[in-house]
DNA sequence: GTATGTACCTGTTTGC
DNA sequence: TGCAAACAGGTACATA
């Protein structure tokens, strides 16, 4: 489940190795990763040959490669999607889509797209290559230099939705999944359903900074676990069998005050927290304490 | 613009 | 043993 330290290792593994390669072959072995570029497999293959790769890069989990024609080549993993760079004589992958032939500074070697639930897609962005008009909507993400604390705490709290549901927001804030949502929501001991416009500025900026922390621990760990013996850039940082306190714990005792974790269904998936340090938030008020007066 | 719900997708796990 | 349902969840889209 590749959230934003697992793309930015992906990212970073391609800048190492694919840089400067140019693309000879595209072999689309399944329509859907393409499904996202509307000029179909074959325009999407026809599109990337011959290009060159010219550098990598990332806004939450997106992430794209520059073309020497100013296009780019979008890619998201989704769900189970993996970009591997790999020798032309190693076995197909059994949930291989796409197969890009490169020749050049990785000469010889092939950019493999496997994506098992095919959630993932990768397209090819006119004009991309600084950033994909696609996902010029995508917020920044808590790493980014850039990113603007202040304006993400005043926006969180203008609006009445649970703060897990914003943090999943990628318009919001970008590069937050459901695992890394629900840790710095235990973090910072706060209970996703709160509602926005119901926390201090003082929370809300706690909050972030338990995501950037989070993100920032999963990075440092995914970061060595990538570069082995031959060159495998997948989604996969062994993150999360080591220091989650939340997700994926139900039943288990919570680190900080021993009570059970707890699981609730929110948006067709599961939300892990603890009942005491993360107390459910009492019922908004649905009728007004005094009626408006009618005009 | 905001709030909320759902389709998409398939391998694995669980339950009967 | 075999089958069906549940489950995993990021994103786009639909609806109110």
């Amino acid at each position: 489940m590749p959230e934003l330290p697992e793309v930015e290792v992906v990212r970073a593994g391609l800048a190492r190795h694919v840089l400067g390669a140019t693309i000879t072959r595209v072999d689309v072995l399944h329509p859907r990763p393409v499904r996202r570029d509307l000029r179909g497999p074959a325009g999407f293959a026809e599109a990337l040959t011959g290009r060159r790769i010219e550098s990598a890069r990332r806004r939450g989990k997106y992430l794209w490669l520059p073309l020497d024609n100013g296009d780019a080549m979008l890619g998201h993993l989704g769900m189970s999607g993996q970009l591997l760079v790999q020798p032309p004589d190693a076995p197909d992958e059994r949930h291989l889509r796409i197969r890009l032939v490169l020749e050049g500074a990785a000469g010889g070697r092939e950019l493999r797209f496997v994506d098992q639930r095919m959630f993932g897609g990768l397209s090819v962005s006119a004009g991309g290559a600084d950033l994909p008009p696609e996902i010029a909507h995508i917020a920044r993400d808590p790493l980014d230099p850039a990113f603007d604390d202040a304006e993400f705490v005043r926006r969180v709290r203008r609006r009445i939705s649970g703060v897990k549901r914003q943090l999943l927001d990628q318009n919001l804030v970008s590069g937050v999944g459901n695992i890394y949502a629900d840790e710095a929501l235990w973090r910072a001991q706060l209970h996703g359903e709160r509602p926005g416009d119901r926390l201090t500025a003082r929370q809300v900026h706690d909050l972030l900074g338990h995501a950037r922390t989070v993100m920032t621990d999963a990075l440092g760990q995914g970061g060595t676990s990538f570069d082995a013996l031959y060159v495998n850039v997948n989604g996969e940082s062994g993150y999360f069998d080591r220091s989650l306190h939340a997700y994926g714990r139900e039943g288990e005792p919570c680190d900080r005050c021993g009570a059970a974790i707890r699981r609730v269904a929110f948006m067709n998936r599961s939300s892990y927290f603890c009942p005491v340090c993360q107390p459910v938030p009492r019922r908004r008020r649905t009728v007004p304490r005094t009626l408006p007066t009618p005009d």
